[in-house]
DNA sequence: CCCTAATATACTCAGATTGAGTATATGATA
DNA sequence: TATCATATACTCAATCTGAGTATATTAGGG
């Protein structure tokens, strides 16, 4: 088995079909990238917003955006960093290349044939610092423009009261394709991914939400594109500030990202500062993943997958008892395969 | 906290931003679709390879690739379900973007300034059809492309006899550019890559062993890129087949992906026929990810989790006992969160 | 100066999970 | 019908995990 066995009559090379992608068909492609920027800040999770003009639906909100020029950057991460510093001043620690969005229908201008823009969507971590060293735009929270998944205090208010209602509404309707590609039903798409009738709530599903929120027409972006199912409605609640473009789907996939990462490879330690108590570590945890974490399992956890180290150094004036400082052991990237703050939610 | 702090001095807009993506320095590049598409035929793990005219380094082998026209297709998805269909007859079952791959000097023309193709990679899992029905292309087998990656005998020999002993050589001369970036040493990146000096193996960086010989210049393609770490070895053994462009990197980018997957998703189901035997299930997920597993606990965590369920039916001429037939049981999907087959390795 | 509130840190314990073994069932084949 | 080879079932100890209680150490009020 396992021989090579291509077949002669393939008459088309792949030199053909590479000259294929020279034809001005493709030229047409104008590819940006896109920051998803996120910090903690005062135990809020924030993003890098920069503040434009409205588009057609009034939205002004975006996420930094930047050309990616060929002969310029050697590579797309170097070109990310170079504007990014230049546009905000904010120095990238962790980045990592997200998605690329290039679908149509999904820019301000939905019959267009004309070029399209590609773009490349990053996550990027830094340490929160103070909003007046920003060049230019400002750390808005995430929740801003993501209300239902904030579990800070409990199961969001507004998933009842307006979320669940019209989502079933909408899934009982008949879907306008009936594609053979979906298996799943809009009821059991509904279900899974808010945690209606029971299921549970995976705080990672970010976009898988809000994709299925623009499904249904419920955000104003799906309205903005000419989406049918936003004419339905008589009148639409605004849920969550609706960004420019598709950058509030960037921002979504970008918090599913940082929430399944953190568990996995210790990058939850890119937003902290050097040194930290482990209580103002796991607050940034629970900022980034939502609901509280049981504390003596936390710190065992943390300590016993040789995560951290202490300094020697004590905070004073925590309120109580000083709690030992901690910093960051780098030397676990080296110990153990994937090391990441594999946490449950608990009680207390 | 969290209120939006815009500072009113940031006079370039988002949209003039957005203008500059409109210059030509940006219309230049050009856009394609690679796929990886694997299978696993006669528990061999396998990825569909086209072959083509030789490259300036003679490597003819290559993944499938196709030109993205915005003008056909709506999404990115879409038009690579299009053209491999036309191409190679395969119907893609699961696909997944990977990554986007755009760096300079990576292309078989190092110094080029010209236009520049940025490629879009793509993991697609399909079931192994028999190689007679390919339109075009082949089935081979990833050890082909990376045989230090084949542990289903144990350790390949190839890490100690070629491997090891070059990337030490490597490691301890020093890097041409000290970057500030990087702090992790050569030493310490060859020791976690490939588990020299007891640290252990992790299936999962496929990406960053090739990419660490790409940079010794151990592999072909650093050669015909024209990297300098190329140039320093006398005779250099052929590790692996090479493959044309930066095919080699996408399909690690592949492997590593699928390896990472199959434990938290059900993807495995995808390579699989609709029936199936626990043993066969269990020989699939070993072609993936290498090392055996512990048959009983497979069967138990497999079983235990919901993953599949009994067709009533059994399969006659096993050897032995008859075994049981399952099917997947697509409910999990509904019914846990992340639900995978979380295997480690074991004896027997 | 001592008591109390508040927080940090340490220890405990039962139940679940996991690694790894042994035992039994059953068809194919000689 | 004995034997082989494989499938399947059961067992058990070590570890991990969720969740609780107990103790240490400061700040601050009287």
């Amino acid at each position: 088995m396992n021989s090579p066995t291509e077949l002669r009559r393939s008459a088309v090379s792949a030199n053909r079909i590479v000259a294929l992608a020279s034809r001005s068909e493709l030229a047409s492609v104008e590819i940006g990238l896109n920051a998803a920027i996120v910090a903690v800040a005062n135990n809020e999770p924030v993003a890098l917003i920069i503040r434009g003009e409205s588009d057609v639906a009034g939205a002004t909100d975006g996420l930094p955006f930047g050309p990616f020029s060929p002969r310029e950057h050697r590579t797309f991460e170097i070109g990310l960093r170079d504007w990014v510093r230049a546009q905000t001043g904010v120095e990238l620690g962790y980045a990592e290349q997200l998605y690329t969005f290039g679908d149509r229908g999904r820019s301000t201008d939905p019959g267009d044939v004309g070029p399209r823009v590609v773009s490349i969507g990053y996550l990027a971590l830094t340490e929160a610092k103070s909003s007046f060293e920003l060049a230019r735009g400002s750390w808005n929270s995430w929740y801003h423009y993501f209300p239902w998944e904030d579990w800070r205090k409990g199961r969001p208010a507004i998933l009842e009261t307006v979320i669940e209602p019209r989502l079933r509404d909408w899934a009982s309707r008949p879907a306008t394709h009936v594609s053979s590609t979906q298996p799943v039903s809009r009821q059991e798409r509904v279900r899974i991914c808010f945690g209606f009738d029971g299921a549970s709530w995976d705080e990672e599903k970010v976009l898988e939400r809000f994709e299925l929120l623009y499904e249904a027409g419920l955000v104003d972006e799906a309205a903005r594109d000419g989406r049918d199912s936003a004419k339905t409605w008589q009148e639409r609640p605004q849920l969550g500030t609706p960004m420019r473009f598709d950058h509030r789907r960037i921002l979504a996939t970008a918090i599913g990202r940082v929430r399944a990462k953190i568990k996995y490879r210790p990058v939850i330690f890119e937003l902290m500062p050097s040194e930290f108590t482990l209580y103002e570590l796991q607050r940034t945890v629970e900022a980034i993943l939502g609901p509280h974490l049981h504390k003596q399992n936390f710190r065992r956890l943390v300590e016993g997958a040789g995560l951290v180290e202490p300094t020697g150094e004590v905070r004073m004036r925590t309120g109580g008892r000083p709690a030992k400082l901690f910093r960051f052991r780098r030397e676990v990237l080296l110990e153990r395969p994937a090391p990441g703050v594999r946490v449950k939610p608990g009680k207390s």
